[in-house]
DNA sequence: ATAAAATTGGCACACCCGTACCAATTTTCC
DNA sequence: GGAAAATTGGTACGGGTGTGCCAATTTTAT
């Protein structure tokens, strides 16, 4: 493939791409600034926005720093989306608890619609590229944990499932289609009361 | 804008880009099978992979039959996406009522998945387009009154709208996390049932 | 201090992109 | 027939992309 391949063992390592942590203090600095930069960008734009130059420039970092600390693009995107991901389970745990189940319509509302635009827009990605699979099914794990924590039911209840599918559903549904709010923010109520209703699972 | 600007009255017509429909037949087959090509390249590769370039190799075309016969790559796309919601609003409305509701489930499973992945990907793209923001919208409408018919119900119905989030939930979780199956059916089947047991909306 | 390793930053290669341009050809209309 | 309009297909421009390369510099380890 690389025809001025040197013997590979003579340079046990590349010398470059230090893999996820720098060995130095200002690297690792580096890397978080740059991978901050790549969340932001990737909220503004979609992940079409995040490309190397891109990045390294909203960083105030040379071009090449982002081929340092990131072995390719996908790794890049592979971590923003990670990041992502872990922030947005908390600020919504964060939410529920302090304002109930009901409410997190409000809370989409309130959030930075550009930022969840992002999030599914790599979420749907991630149905391509299995490293990004496994981000995937942690983000809807934890939302599930977080509905079943709020009702005291174990995360394998069905009225559990039902609940978040139909948070997932109208959450999406608004960040997309910009829908009035109340029609989003009634039935999410009915839904939460007919599964309380509802006998518990067979 | 354009340094060249003609008057731009004496040419009442660019002489080129003739709108959606061209004049002679050759013409029409050749728009629908550039759009098809689109079509096809969107379900396998994404959107990223619906280039000018791409759509013509794969249509047998030259490259410059798609500025000919479109305005732009959004204009494509955007056509695109309506065809394949169109599709595939035939499609579920056929085998819902081939098979009923809560069979849903086994259809995504048969259905072509990167097709699937296709159409998520835009419906999520649509949040930063207002053109396609109205597809979008036409897709979530066509889905909610395909349940409304199968439930001889209203479309505004509280029900209705819960079984659609849930349906929709479900099955873009499973296109993108392909977890098992039967997860998926059960739930579902359970949604329905407490639905038909709740009482008609207050 | 001195060698080795880690990091820096500038540059360039090869490729793909959307789209404009335009001379030739075909079709339509009178 | 012939003029006007529609279509065709080839080419080129300007720009953005990921990534490889490498000489300089800084930090670490001995």
């Amino acid at each position: 493939m690389n025809p001025h391949q040197d013997t590979p063992k003579d340079r046990p390592r590349p010398a470059h791409t230090p893999a996820a942590s720098p060995a130095q203090a200002r690297g690792r600095r580096r890397r978080a600034t740059l991978l901050a930069a790549a969340v932001d960008l990737l909220t503004e734009g979609g992940f079409a926005a995040v490309t190397h130059r891109a990045v390294a420039q909203r960083a105030n970092l040379p071009l090449s720093a982002t081929t340092y600390y990131f072995a390719s693009r996908d790794q890049l995107l592979a971590e923003a989306f990670a990041q992502l991901v872990e922030a947005e389970l908390t600020t919504t745990r964060a939410w529920i608890t302090d304002h109930g189940l009901t409410a997190l319509p409000d809370q989409v509302a309130t959030a930075d619609r550009a930022r969840q635009l992002g999030l599914w827009e790599l979420y749907v990605h991630a149905g391509r590229d299995p490293v990004l699979q496994h981000i995937a099914r942690r983000w809807t794990d934890g939302c599930v944990r977080i509905v079943a924590d709020t009702l005291h039911l174990p995360e394998t209840d069905t009225r559990v499932r039902l609940i978040y599918t139909t948070l997932t559903a109208l959450w999406l549904e608004h960040v997309v289609e910009q829908r009035p709010l109340h029609q989003a923010r009634d039935l999410l109520t009915h839904a939460v009361k007919t599964a309380e209703n509802a006998l518990p699972p067979p």
